[in-house]
DNA sequence: ACCTGAACACCGTTCAAGT
DNA sequence: ACCTGAACACCGTTCAAGT
């Protein structure tokens, strides 16, 4: 047995950090702590992450290719509430994604990764609003601001009839519903 | 001279500790640092503040306050585009308060200051719309997600041109924009 | 290439002690 | 009450060395 490394060392460190992220937080990720777990030297991870933060922006990556797929399942005015879903559901994971711990311009991959996820909700509103780009993102920043706040306790409910009523009080005014 | 703290030790340490703060951001934060640079020992900090939390407890309160009042300035419809401009002028006391970093449950006095804010944005709503609370919601949602993804450098843009784009593209359903 | 142990400079936090 | 120094258990990171 004795678990050994061969070539996956770099993903049973992901695996490792990846578990303690959502029970312990963001807080306690740690290369030593990640090695630990692995069954190597504290030493070893640098051969696959040059510091924590390249650690951090690997778990993030994983989290944005999830998201985009999870978008990927919903269609149109349901992106919204999967996009809240996910946040909800992997809160930790959300928070590495988007708590400004990670310097987007030093992991081009992360970046790649995000603005991916960013496409697909742009792509909802293609083709039928005047100015597709602005709607997105006042769509994007609604969501986003939605599951952060629901994230960090300011509302008193966090359940999904909830989350339609605030999305639904929302109109696009450079949408269909004006040229209609 | 020889800075004497008598009572104000804990006003010299968020002093020092805010100061680092907007400088080198929310990791380089610590109560040994804060303690070095306000001349005591770094065991002083204790007798003001239970742990290194706490602290980051007390700045984010300040930030709270200190947005209680831009958007006391603001009026109406200026509100959102006032609470965007204070993320963008103080990114990383914008980060504290919200990243998820302070558990808000062991901080009531901190949650006192963020729902003080809202219902700051609340009372815009506030006799002209049907449902209040959920339009605020949406609104704050909006203005939220908008400031954080802002800051993580998710959008090309980030002038006050754009950010007002991006409001005036979002109407309220529930607003009177229906009844009328 | 991949892994190791020793070492350095930082933390947060606790404790016993001083005034 | 307020402050101190010593101590403990953690970090991230670097280095010289092993296979």
């Amino acid at each position: 047995m004795s678990t050994y490394h061969h070539g996956d060392l770099r993903a049973a460190l992901l695996r490792a950090a990846g578990k303690r992220l959502e029970k312990q937080g963001i807080a306690a990720l740690s290369l030593r702590g990640a090695a630990r777990r692995a069954g190597v030297s504290h030493n070893a991870p640098y051969r696959h992450f040059a510091d924590r933060e390249a650690l951090l922006a690997a778990l993030a990556a994983e989290g944005f290719h999830l998201l985009g797929q999870e978008l990927d399942k919903a269609s149109g005015r349901e992106m919204g509430e999967a996009y809240v879903r996910f946040a909800l559901q992997h809160p930790q994971r959300f928070r590495l994604m988007f708590g400004g711990r990670i310097a987007l311009d030093k992991h081009p991959q992360l970046r790649a990764a995000a603005s991916s996820a960013f496409d697909q909700l742009q792509a909802a509103f293609s083709g039928y609003v005047l100015d597709a780009r602005t709607a997105a993102a006042a769509a994007w920043s609604l969501v986003h601001g939605l599951s952060h706040l629901i994230l960090d306790g300011h509302f008193e409910q966090r359940d999904e009839e909830f989350v339609k009523r605030v999305l639904g009080a929302v109109r696009f005014a450079v949408g269909p519903q004006r040229s209609a």
